[in-house]
DNA sequence: TTTTAGTAGTGGTATAGACAACTATATTTC
DNA sequence: GAAATATAGTTGTCTATACCACTACTAAAA
């Protein structure tokens, strides 16, 4: 059942099977799970690295453990995985619309006090400034202007910047944004606002601010965006 | 430094001792840990008890790991914790505001289809429907709708539902939410939330649906809550 | 019939060791 | 001096075992 000699760990490849079995309802929701002592007998592996890879699992929310009757399936808590830490492209495909965008202003700038605070940099330090008009199956969504440290996107070009930025910062650079902290509020459309939405003036609109974060807690970006509240909600899972 | 005799856990008590040493700022941020090795050694455990104690702080976010270099302390994510699944009262509370409510209905009723659908509840199953206007500094904050299966609530009462019903749920009936699944929308105030409220109608307000669930995914209440947007804006941090 | 005690099975905690993969530094070799 | 090589220290993975606390069930005792 396990491969021995590939390269990836033992516990990862039954956290694998596990979910496989899963995915495939043949552990149903609320159901038992063979027990840990069963595991390592049928994978022949120590108990010990059958517990990392179910440990693993719980952490993840997809098993629960009872003390003394066993290990079971939990509730899926979700239809689509909706990751609350997505761009604007991956949002959209989620919810099953195409995405693209127009960009309509792109400029390296010395950051305003505001921004610099938010990026902890140092006085005088560029940023690049990137807003768009995010469009969902050709319509258009959301307006989004991104503010991110020059050092840190040594290669942006404008024609990354009409793409997805994120998708450059991940793939090409290399780094991954660990997390994020968000603020929505509900407001009315400004004028500009509502002409590039093409909606009416003084229409309710959502409006996020995000501050994401590199791994180590390094700040990459602050994210304004005003979106159309007739064709977009925010949905998130909150978790204890 | 560990007491063995007592009914805590060895990597429990570990756990413990490196967040006193991080909060007092002997281990400071981006620093080097001990070893995993060295602390076996001073503790006198087995390096696998070091290592489940390091491992709950790195999948709390307290420390990350380099391998071959050793094991780090993480930023600090929070000024405030700032949990997302709080009751409103918890929620003021945390903003440095007074809460407080009025209740403006409180009925046990049969379950309309779509919160029966939500609520997973059988034909004809009833559910409370609580009503009541959330005050902040004595001024009115949001309008809240909540509803709930009688059966999960057997002696809820007006005067109950007069304060915190999840304070009710988790001190009185043990009871534990683990995670909800939120909605957030803009809108435009009606003419009845205008006055409820006291604002203009076509004001800009939050729109908040909450579904909760309790331990093994059993549903628990569906909640829908109109903010002032003037008044509130909704943070969340948002992990990976 | 009811209660009590036993027993088998579960996850929870902990040990002592082993080797692999990776990083940084020092040492040797060219 | 520069490059290749050792080596010491780190986390990553894994083993085989042990005993504890808790649950569910069974068998014996009241």
């Amino acid at each position: 059942m396990l491969n021995k000699d590939l390269p990836l760990p033992l516990y990862y490849q039954i956290e694998e099977y596990l979910k496989r079995k899963i995915e495939e309802r043949e552990f149903g929701v609320g159901e038992l799970i063979p027990s840990e002592r069963e595991l390592s007998e049928r994978f022949q592996v120590s108990r010990m690295t059958v517990r990392q890879a179910v440990t693993n699992l719980v952490n993840a929310g997809v098993l629960y453990r009872e003390k003394g009757k066993g290990t079971f399936v939990a509730e899926r808590k979700i239809e689509q995985p909706l990751k609350g830490l997505t761009s604007f492209t991956e949002d959209m495909r989620q919810r099953g619309m195409s995405s693209s965008s127009k960009l309509i202003a792109f400029e390296a700038m010395v950051a305003p006090g505001e921004i610099r605070e938010k990026l902890k940099l140092k006085d005088e330090e560029e940023i690049y400034c990137v807003r768009r008009i995010r469009m969902a199956d050709r319509k258009p969504m959301a307006i989004e202007t991104t503010f991110m440290p020059v050092k840190l996107l040594p290669g942006l070009t404008e024609k990354i910047a009409k793409g997805s930025i994120y998708h450059y910062v991940e793939q090409e650079l290399g780094m991954a944004i660990s997390h994020a902290r968000q603020m929505i509020e509900a407001r009315a459309a400004d004028e500009e606002q509502a002409h590039l939405l093409d909606i009416l003036p003084q229409s309710p609109v959502l409006h996020i601010e995000r501050s994401s974060l590199l791994s180590k807690g390094i700040p990459f970006e602050v994210v304004r965006s005003t979106y159309r509240a007739d064709r977009y909600s925010f949905i998130s899972d909150i978790e204890r």
